[in-house]
DNA sequence: CAGTGTGAAGCGCTTCACAGCT
DNA sequence: AGCTGTGAAGCGCTTCACACTG
């Protein structure tokens, strides 16, 4: 290993997810080098924000020149173990979850969604945009034979505790929760929370009384 | 006025939402009265944290006793605005904009999406989750008629600048933003950004090459 | 005496500014 | 000269600790 890594801020990691994106257009557009100060603007961040959030891993650029695309992206794709392949399962086929067994970032490498769970026996055995619906009576037997990196959790704010100690006991290290509310686990798990209803309440917030 | 309101942090505010959600179980449960430990524990914060959160908007709880569920609830509705209804238009009835018209986190007071927008002339004038659809054209002139607060994209990431351009223009001053790219957008308008492909890629940036 | 409200200290992320390559 | 990489300064959020109150 060339180089070791100190404690990286959690920002710092979202920020990366951010330049991936950014360095894929300029690719699409045919751009073969890019200075900080471009990448960061198209980033929505100042150009010390990038070299320093770069920097916790090594240099990667040329003084003087830039960075190229191409090396920069697959240093991030390193970075954030991109190479590696993850096997998703998602619990909640309602509306939301059926509508994120069809989306695109789900299937995209190195995330592969490679099963569905739920408790209404009419979905179970169906298969929703290539993906078959399983009882969820069935997922620690599966976990067995199949190891899944993260489930995620489309279920209903009352029952998602219940359904998240359930994946836990059936050894999943982590979930992306989209129930509104905050899981109770152990600190070993890993957890990202998407909550609709608190980013309405936040705009709500900033708006104020009178707009 | 009773309190002049200093600057609160964002993480502030997105705590005061969880609080909200938690005091909303606390009630269901009958609990009349609740402590800042107890609310903490339940939103994954501390005591402290939580008292600091609260105090920029002045005292409301009772020294040695704690906090009224139901006066505490009131409270935050109030700071954040949750009394003023708020219009809200989904743009995209594809996948994802389709299980958002069905969410019910988006159809709960204050919030209502009043109108869906779309390109494709096989979706326009169905209706979906109970919302019709319109045409993309049409949609400067409908806010002209029906003022709008938020507006949630769901379109794919290549078309989202011009979209949200749109959106702009025709004066819609806060931005619910599901397409994994940064909008570039005056400082005036407010964005809120949900965007699954980074929570996915910051979970396997943590959960690291090993597991 | 239990528990709130808050100034002050602590700490971690961001920004600065410049040495060092190309 | 142009731009990166980074120690150090700046700044804002979090945590502490305690005066205060019911």
């Amino acid at each position: 290993m060339a180089h070791k890594i100190p404690h990286v801020p959690e920002a710092t990691v979202a920020r990366l997810t951010t330049y991936l994106r950014c360095l894929e257009q300029l690719e699409a557009q045919g751009v073969k080098t890019v200075c900080s100060r471009t990448i960061a603007r198209l980033a929505g961040t100042n150009d010390a924000q990038f070299r320093k959030d770069l920097s916790y891993f090594g240099g990667i650029g040329t003084r003087g020149r830039g960075y190229s695309v191409e090396r920069l992206q697959e240093h991030l794709r390193h970075i954030l173990n991109l190479h590696r392949p993850r096997h998703l399962i998602l619990i909640g086929v309602g509306n939301l979850g059926q509508a994120l067994l069809g989306f695109p970032g789900f299937h995209r490498s190195p995330f592969h969604i490679v099963a569905a769970f739920d408790n209404d026996a009419k979905k179970v055995g169906t298969t929703v945009h290539g993906v078959r619906v399983r009882h969820i009576r069935s997922l620690a037997r599966f976990v067995r034979s199949h190891p899944v990196h993260i489930a995620i959790l489309a279920v209903p704010a009352a029952v998602a505790q219940s359904i998240a100690d359930l994946v836990v006991r059936a050894g999943i290290p982590a979930i992306l929760n989209f129930a509104p509310i905050h899981l109770q686990l152990p600190p070993e798990i890993l957890v990202r929370q998407v909550d609709l209803t608190r980013e309405l309440e936040v705009l709500s917030y900033v708006l104020g009384a009178e707009r």
